[in-house]
DNA sequence: GCCGTTTTCGGCCCGACTGTTTTCAGTCG
């Protein structure tokens, strides 16, 4: 039922930390870590691969597709049973202390005994740790405040949506400054992972010292981690740490390309740099033999430099976009710019909504849209749903607004799929509608098998058009609900029935990598706000960055279609 | 352990910062 890349991928990312703490040679460390990449990233089901096709993945190798095959004949593999026995546990909870890596959790439990967060709490006031070679009394109070901050807040990953709102706000301090000329925010924000661990700042500048004091005396920083010459590390107040880096103008893009990362994408293009005779750093691109800088102004000359095309920075994962860029292949993804409108969103007729038909058409229009569908709640939906009679009245409604802001009002609705697949109204109730999208909001935590059979049975419907949040997660709130993915492509294949893409950055539903998946399968796509408010309207972005992650292109998106082609793929599926 | 527009063996990305050291190891990204 489950995915199993997913739970394969977890047995080498485990391998792959215990192999860190053991000691093992770093290569061999780093071959685990890109074959856990490798699995996680394949988009066929690895147990229906043989072991050609599974040694065919880039990353895997004869052994490590034996051992993938060992864990699909068996649930277990002998090598990471051997390490777990192998490696004490207490060693993975001391590397979560920052500046705690393998060498040296691995000192304090064999040269004190250390086996506990407490032990190393009582090392440290016993002053015990300075002892030991190569630490002294300044790491000992580090740790000591590492532990206690670990202890005070979760200081792992956000949401992606909290921690944006940050980085733009340092980014416009940053800028007023007069020796800034450039600067943006970098890392796995840019790539608009779903949460990020931390925020990434890059600033061009001819004078880098009063930049990084700026950032240093900055009101929303709470403690300055690191300060260098090229470098500062801050913790804000939000409890997410900023790192930022100033270069020269000329090194802005390698900068760009370094610092957005993800770190397996740069170890790529920087061993294909090496092929070339290059070599690729965070300065610029340079020649070997002369040491002249052959790139690095800009990220699109580097690429080019290097013989690729330019890797929008969501794509930049090692998932193959490195070949593709190089063979020329690399789709040509979904922008912003392709969007013709959007097919979920909420107006204060429903009562979640949080402003008026004629606001939220305003701000469609305001932001290019050719159409724009309001799906208010329907009346299964305890509270916020519209009965028919209400729904009638908007009818009218919408009717009087149509030709005043230049943009197609399409009358929708957000239906509720029941318990057993229904929706909500009558057939042909259904069929006056212009667009509806349906939705679980009941029963969540119902199992995989019966999730997926609503579902299912809710596309059979001619009128339900697109299917919304899938998984229903909230990002680092509400896991998502187990669904058969498979089952789902399958179904939006055979009945014409569209996935969304929820742009609203506390979903992101479906996910990049399920994008990605649907796109393999030929699975159309909507990308729709969920807007609750004409500010909401503004998360298209984020939408198109997932739909990015996921390879997908404009072809493969239902709203960025003409309105006859959307209405087309409607009609289509009444028909 | 993986991999090959010089290789089926011998390589494997690159640099900043800190704390401990007198030239570098460990950690991090």
């Amino acid at each position: 039922m489950a995915w199993t890349n997913e739970d394969v991928a977890r047995q080498f990312a485990e391998i792959t930390t215990l192999l860190k703490l053991s000691g093992a040679d770093p290569f061999r460390v780093r071959a685990y870590e890109r074959a856990t990449g490798a699995v996680g990233a394949a988009t066929a089901d690895l147990s229906t691969l043989d072991d050609a096709a599974l040694a065919a993945l880039k990353g895997v190798g004869a052994s490590t597709a034996r051992k993938i095959r060992e864990y699909l004949d068996t649930g277990r593999i002998g090598m990471l049973d051997e390490l777990r026995a192998a490696v004490p546990p207490v060693l993975i909870e001391l590397t979560r202390i920052p500046g705690v890596g393998p060498k040296t959790a691995r000192l304090i439990h064999d040269a004190l005994g250390v086996d506990s967060l407490e032990g190393l709490r009582d090392a440290i006031a016993a002053e015990r740790l300075r002892e030991l070679p190569g630490l002294g009394a300044k790491t000992e109070a580090n740790l000591r405040e590492a532990i206690a901050r670990i202890g005070a807040k979760d200081t792992g990953r956000v949401p992606m949506a909290n921690a944006i709102a940050i980085a733009e706000e340092l980014c416009e301090r940053l800028a007023r400054l007069r020796q800034v000329r450039r600067v943006t925010y970098a890392g796995s924000l840019r790539r608009m992972r779903e949460t990020v661990g931390d925020v990434d700042l890059l600033v061009a500048a001819d004078d880098p010292a009063p930049v990084h004091a700026a950032l240093r005396d900055c009101d929303l920083v709470t403690r300055v981690v690191a300060a260098g010459e090229a470098k500062t590390s801050v913790l804000t107040r939000a409890g997410l740490q900023a790192d930022l880096r100033v270069v020269d103008v000329d090194a802005y893009g390698a900068a760009l390309v370094y610092f957005t990362g993800s770190k397996a994408h740069n170890v790529r293009i920087r061993e294909r740099a090496v092929r070339r005779g290059l070599t690729l750093n965070e300065y610029g691109l340079f020649d070997r033999a002369s040491g002249a800088r052959v790139a690095g102004r800009t990220e699109a000359d580097v690429y080019g430099a290097l013989g690729m095309a330019y890797v929008p920075p969501p794509l930049r994962e090692d998932t193959g976009e490195v070949e593709a860029a190089a063979a020329g292949t690399l789709p040509d993804v979904v922008t912003l710019h392709d969007v013709r409108g959007d097919l979920h969103g909420h107006s204060d007729w429903s009562g979640d909504g949080k402003a008026t038909l004629e606001q939220m058409v305003a701000g469609a229009a305001a932001r290019g849209h050719r159409y724009w569908a309001v799906t208010d709640h329907a009346e299964d939906l305890p509270l916020n749903g519209l009965s028919r009679e209400r729904m009638l009245e908007r009818r009218a409604a919408i009717a009087a607004l149509q030709n005043r802001y230049g943009v197609r009002i399409l009358e929708g609705a957000e239906l509720n799929i029941g318990a057993d697949g229904r929706v909500d109204y009558d057939t042909d109730f259904l069929a006056s509608f212009d667009f509806c999208v349906a939705s679980v909001h009941t029963l969540m935590h119902r199992p995989g098998v019966d999730q997926t059979a609503r579902i299912v049975a809710a596309m059979q419907h001619p009128s339900v058009t697109a299917i919304g949040h899938l998984t229903g997660r909230i990002i680092g709130r509400r896991e998502p609900y187990d669904v058969d993915l498979d089952a789902i492509l399958d179904a939006a294949l055979r009945t014409g029935t569209a996935l969304e893409v929820n742009a609203s950055p506390r979903r992101l539903d479906l996910s990049g990598e399920m994008v990605r998946r649907a796109v393999d399968a030929g699975v159309t796509l909507t990308i729709s706000c969920d807007a609750h408010s004409v500010g909401d309207l503004a998360s298209m972005r984020y939408g198109i960055a997932t739909a990015q992650r996921g390879w997908a292109t404009a072809a493969d998106v239902l709203n960025c279609r003409e309105l006859p082609a959307l209405l087309d793929f409607v009609a289509a599926k009444r028909a």
